[in-house]
DNA sequence: ACAGGTACTCTCCACTGGGAAGTAGGCACC
DNA sequence: GGTGCCTACTTCCCAGTGGAGAGTACCTGT
């Protein structure tokens, strides 16, 4: 084979990353955290609201109903996928209490508050520099047209 | 109407839930940066090797072939649509030069840089207790089993 | 006995992102 | 001079992911 095609070039190099992906944690953690649910649950269970400044409460624990309330655009479906990945991941806890409809409490642990942490410096950021990032889309759509 | 189902008091808190959502800046900055490729290309081009500590280099400025080899896994479509997508947000410059075959050079701006400090402190979290998560999937799943 | 609440699960569907191939347009080799 | 290659994309198609909404199990109050 005398010559590859960009194309085979680009997937032998991409089998060869993927190989090398898999095993590389900090990218495993990006895959985790790349999902919107995730920091939310994160900022809802880390005591400062996860709504914007708006329904504010230091709850440390949370039922499901309450999460489901807060962060109300989740599903259900993705509600409960997204808190038993975090369990699976140590980053929260489930302990079901057999009250009289069943009580399930939600607890960050401290590997969860840890990574609230880094969270909020993102949410920092955000904050802090958000404005600028919506007046720079406004120029460039301005520009577009 | 006497009462209302849950799914239908369910369904008026989500509309409203989004209303407000949309107007919110720190919601929007998440679904941002939610995005894997987004923070892989932050991490890319600030400095910092993307790739777990192998292919260093204090690279500020890189070519879209360049960011196509590092970040292997990426399709060409998603890091036309996010390089895009970023420049919009006046996250980074786009710069054509109109060389032999024509150059494109991608550039952190200040406001860029500054997130990607943000971004390297979940990246230091990940390397300090990534090992701690790992565990725990294992304990879980050997639970589970 | 029947509506209601909690904490889910299940099913269907629309949208998103991936893979691969195509495009423009200029050089370069034969 | 035509075939092929380079970069930096765009386009098309398809599988997988997440959302909507209904269904479930179990108990309680009236």
């Amino acid at each position: 084979m005398p010559t590859l095609t960009s194309a085979q070039r680009r997937a032998q190099a991409r089998q060869e990353y993927d190989a090398f992906l898999a095993g590389c944690p900090s990218r495993q953690l990006l895959d985790r955290i790349s999902d919107k649910w995730v920091t939310l649950i994160l900022a809802a269970l880390g005591d400062d609201d996860g709504s914007c400044g708006q329904v504010a409460g230091p709850a440390r624990a949370m039922r499901y109903s309450e999460l489901s309330r807060q962060l109300a655009g989740v599903s259900q479906k993705m509600l409960t996928q997204t808190l038993r990945a975090l369990e699976r991941d140590g980053l929260l806890t489930r302990t079901v209490t057999p009250t009289v409809p069943v009580t399930v409490r939600y607890e960050l642990t401290d590997l969860g508050l840890s990574l609230h942490q880094a969270i909020r410096a993102i949410k920092s950021w955000a904050e802090e520099h958000m404005d600028e990032v919506i007046r720079s889309r406004e120029t460039y759509d301005a520009h577009a047209t």
